[in-house]
RNA sequence: GCGGGGGUUGCCGAGCGGUCAAAGGCGCGGGAUUUAGGGUCCCGUCCCGUAGGGGUUCGAGGGUUCGAAUCCCUCCCCCCGCACCA
């Protein structure tokens, strides 16, 4: 039995010694595929696999289809994960050892050594090296790279500069989750409690109590009703009064906290009660009306500012409780409140909608059978219901000044702005699920950092221009274009700065590090650069930003490029004609993961940077691989290694099985027993192409005309199904399908299978490389890597050999079928449709319909003899035309009766007399009567 | 909530107006074999059927059509993203 990993050892010397896939200008059409390079803060797994594997077949692919195919890669290391890495084991944190000793299969030994982020660099880049080289891609190796280069670093320096001058970097403030023990901000991963939460911004529209400098500052997400204002809510507790921003603010305690970490000043002047204030009357900003401050439970200190505003037309809960304090004559004197006060709180209707009349928050409690302020559950759907028919299709109605007759998502985002201009109101950032715990235990806030830099994604030009160039780019599959379209519009501002983490310093401020996903945008561009620093050619100090400036922009000129960068100018014009070859990226392909973040800011940063042509041309994403149904993680387990793979499988069986577990974006299970069983269909395929490969080829016969005919049919599925990248499409044809045929032209007892092996070498090549390989070799001295992908041809097209076996399939089908209704059957008849059925058959095609198909017969002469049969045969045949066939049915089951007698084990003869006049007549065309006995 | 994808026969998964009881793989059952229970090769695998046939299926319910897994509408359910993290 074939050693496969010995035979994929030897081919990857053998192509490496050979430097077939180190890739340089010359005149072919160039295709530059790209895969995100790998962050190594472990080993490379099934995941990585999936995405590389996808990416190396298309490539070789491509090289077979005549492309000059530059397929490189580097390894990505900057930001915080590998910090956090080598602090855990410098910890030996159990969690951690265990899981890269048994997971990534680092030995321990190993494993305790990696203490530091280099050591880590250095150990996982090593391994991910041998990695890909055992799994044999196609990778230009000259061009490796790790992104904590010094080359790499004055590249990244270079971008922030280009991106600074262009004024897409600004400095800006925002909110983030925080913790306050820990004093810095958390990511999901960090989180004990709270990972779905995110950051709500709520409008505190400042209500002015009467006769005193006091705001009470209403929380609302629905600042839009403000025009419906009866009065505002306050929960009988303790509260503080604050100065904020050199105003006088009465919030809840817990707001006065979080306020804390707003970028706002502010300091507390004393706890107050709110009963104090119970009563008393706050005027309405914008429309100035005075309305009293009221008690209500439904106020959750620890939301927001503790204070709300009342609007009951619109909002359910202020509707039941002014309901609740008009029954509840006890509290109304607690606080001392007229009841006259309350019995006047009339609803102020101010959104329209074609749905709701009356008091739609009254109507629609009423309808839900709330009952009190109480009923949290139904006033939350109540809630939710309401706000979604108004926001969606509300209308402002008259009595909202100027905003009368907006659409209510409009009206919103216009009033909160213009409340905030007017500094009427302000803003206040919640979680919006609560509460959100750090893993230190510590209860997380919001805080806002300010003077951070940003990449300036929400300017409209430039995501106009990301836009507009997405619709000349091909995204596979295409309803990524879509999401691509719908998350271009969604991106904000995106902090680039971190204060710690691997990485490069921005260059006007060195206080920073760019982020980790910030550095990684243009990248691809390095890879050119990547070939003479690895050669020694270029180092950092020559990299100045006028050098990169004209070998990658082409600005200046090659003389006072070379100058500034202290090189030879053909050196420089070398490396400017490298770039302007091999660029734009043709194919990036990718894993999905990878959509709403960096394949984004690639998009971003290449239409910012570079001139439209060298923009990128398409986008593949492809999907994740799940362990038998088990999600892989990193750094939980489970996972499978590349490495382990190759190793347990072989480097083409994991290739194949990876490539045809799952298409395009879906997920991929890895089963282990399924691996087994394809590792047993390459075998076979092995063992097979090996016993026929060197046998002489005979003259052709019917057979092989169809063997050769069906592997035209293959070639074409292939290539289109991998034009589109479908390689699961792609590896079924090429390998399965082909498989099934050629197993029926065996059991047909072909004996030229040689006829199609060369194709079908060439044809799985970029799927199973190395066994392709070295099979090719059994009979050429060339590379089957290197040689043309089949074409497909459509002269070898053989129909009538298809139809043929086709007719015999059916035929042997069909009498096994009667046979199991015969006991002991021995022998079987055969008789083909009479010869005026075939003509018969012949109209039939070609009529329209059954009384068409009738009249042209019946003007023949004999037809008419036999009219009622006729017409019989007509209709039962009709609806079916389109599978009637037209052959010299005789014929064929004499040449292939040995074969019919052997699939059925029947004695076969065509002698019509004995099969009963009953069963000859449902004989049609291609479907014979059949008689067994 | 918003956005994107999806619900197909035991499982995975193709099909996306007729060629569909629906490819292929896996699993399962049976048979063959120079049969070691693991390899290979056949056959079967929704239900019924002593003649190649019939019946019922493709999340649910309506509709369009001569004809729907495939198109339209409504509903239910599942997955992913929503950020400063690679």
């Amino acid at each position: 039995m074939a050693d496969f990993r010995e035979i994929e050892k030897k081919w990857q010397k053998v192509w490496q010694e050979s430097r077939i896939f180190e890739a340089d200008p010359d005149n072919r059409q160039k295709f530059f595929i790209t895969i995100p390079y790998p962050y190594l803060n472990g080993n490379l797994h099934a995941g990585h696999t999936r995405t590389l594997t996808i990416g190396d077949a298309f490539a070789r692919y491509m090289r077979m289809k005549g492309y000059n195919v530059l397929f490189p890669l580097g390894f990505h290391v900057t930001g915080t994960p590998i910090i956090g890495l080598a602090e855990l084991i410098a910890k030996r944190d159990e969690k951690t050892i265990e899981v890269y000793t048994k997971y990534h299969d680092v030995p321990l030994e190993d494993l305790l050594e990696l203490t530091t982020p280099e050591k880590i660099v250095e150990y996982f880049s090593r391994e991910a090296l041998q990695a890909l080289k055992n799994i044999g891609y196609s990778i230009d190796w000259r061009r490796v790279f790790t992104t904590t280069d010094e080359e790499y670093q004055r590249f990244i320096e270079w971008q922030y500069w280009k991106l600074k001058e262009m004024g897409l970097i600004v400095k800006g403030t925002h909110p983030v989750r925080y913790c306050p023990h820990d004093q810095n901000p958390v990511e999901d991963h960090d989180l004990l409690m709270g990972e779905g939460a995110t950051i709500v911004e709520f409008t505190v529209i400042k209500f002015k109590l009467e006769d005193e400098d006091l705001v009470f500052p209403c929380a609302t997400l629905r600042p839009e009703t403000i025009f419906g204002v009866t009065n505002i809510w306050v929960k009988p507790t303790k509260y503080v009064i604050a100065e904020v921003d050199g105003e006088k603010w009465f919030v809840s305690r817990e707001a006065y906290e979080k306020l804390t970490y707003t970028e706002k000043s502010v300091k507390q002047i004393r706890e107050v009660d709110a009963r104090e204030y119970i009563g008393k009357y706050v005027t309405v900003p914008l429309v100035n009306r005075k309305v009293p401050i009221l008690p209500a439970d439904f106020v959750d200190t620890d939301n927001a500012t503790g204070v709300v505003m009342s609007v009951p037309a619109h909002a359910p809960y202020d509707y039941a409780a002014i309901e609740d304090l008009k029954r509840d004559e006890k509290r109304l004197q607690e606080f001392g409140i007229d009841r006259s006060v309350v019995e006047n709180l009339k609803p102020i209707v101010l959104i329209g909608t074609s749905e709701l009349k009356g008091v739609p928050a009254e109507e629609i409690a009423r309808e839900l059978g709330v009952r009190s302020q109480k009923d949290v559950e139904l006033l939350e759907k109540a809630t939710k219901t309401l706000y979604k028919k108004e926001y969606h299709t509300g209308v402002m109605l008259e009595n909202t000044m100027n905003y009368a007759r907006m659409k209510v998502s409009e009206a919103k985002e216009k009033i909160h702005e213009d409340l905030i201009k007017a500094g009427l109101a302000d803003v206040f950032y919640e979680f919006s699920e609560k509460p959100v715990v750090c893993r230190c235990g510590t209860k997380c806030v919001v805080k806002v950092v300010r003077d951070q830099w940003f990449l300036n994604y929400s300017n409209r030009e430039w995501k106009n221009k990301v836009l507009n160039h997405l619709e000349n780019m091909r995204i596979i599959p295409n309803y990524y274009k879509e999401e691509f379209r719908n998350k271009i519009e969604w991106l904000k501002d995106k902090a680039c700065a971190r204060r710690k983490g691997l990485g490069t310093r921005i260059p006007w401020d060195k206080e920073w590090l760019i982020e980790s996903l910030s550095d990684s945008t243009i990248y691809m561009a390095y890879y050119i650069l990547a070939k003479y620093i690895n050669e020694g050619v270029l180092k950092a100090e020559n990299m100045t930003n006028e050098f990169l400036d004209y070998v990658l922009l082409g600005k200046g000129n090659a003389e006072s490029a070379a100058n500034s960068a202290g090189l030879e100018k053909d050196v420089v014009e070398r490396i400017r004609a490298d770039f302007e070859y091999w660029y734009p990226v043709d194919l990036r392909s990718s894993g999905k993961d990878l959509v709403a973040n960096h394949l984004l800011f690639y998009l971003f940063h290449h239409v910012a940077i570079f001139p439209p042509e060298k923009w990128p041309r398409a986008i593949a994403v492809n999907g994740y691989v799940s362990l038998e149904g088990k999600k892989m993680s990193k750094s939980k387990g489970p996972l499978l290694t590349m490495k382990r793979a190759v190793q347990q499988y072989g480097a083409d069986v994991t290739r194949l099985y990876i490539l045809h577990a799952a298409e395009y974006d879906s997920d991929a299970d890895w089963k282990s027993r399924e691996v087994e069983g394809l590792a047993n269909h390459l075998r076979r395929f092995y063992s097979l192409v090996k016993d026929h490969y060197l046998k002489q080829q005979q003259r052709m016969t019917m057979l092989d005309r169809w063997l050769v005919s069906r592997m035209q049919r293959a070639i074409r599925e292939v290539r289109d199904a991998m034009d589109k990248l479908q390689t699961r499409r792609a590896v079924n044809a090429a390998f399965f399908e082909v498989m099934n045929d050629v197993r029926w032209y065996l059991r047909r007892g072909g004996e030229n299978l040689v006829i199609i092996l060369d194709d079908w070498l060439k044809l799985l090549s970029p799927f199973a490389p190395h066994i392709c390989e070295d099979l090719w070799h059994l009979k050429h001295d060339s590379f089957v890597s290197l040689e043309s992908y089949p074409e497909f041809d459509e002269s070898k097209i053989n129909e009538e050999a298809e139809m043929a076996e086709e007719y015999l399939k059916r035929l042997i089908e069909d009498i096994m079928e009667v046979k199991k209704f015969v006991e002991g059957a021995k022998e079987v008849y055969i008789h083909p449709a009479d010869e005026w059925k075939i003509e018969a058959a012949k109209v039939v095609i070609d009529s329209k319909d059954v009384g068409e198909a009738i009249k042209k017969l019946m003007q023949d002469e004999e037809m008419r003899k036999i009219g009622k049969e006729v017409t019989n045969f007509v209709k039962r045949v009709f609806k079916d035309r389109k599978k009637l066939v037209i052959l010299n049915e005789k014929e064929l089951i004499e040449k292939n009766s040995d074969f019919i007698e052997s699939e059925t084990g029947l004695k076969l003869s065509l002698d019509s007399s004995k099969v009963p006049d009953e069963k000859k007549r449902v004989a049609i065309p291609g479907k014979p009567a059949i008689y067994v006995l």
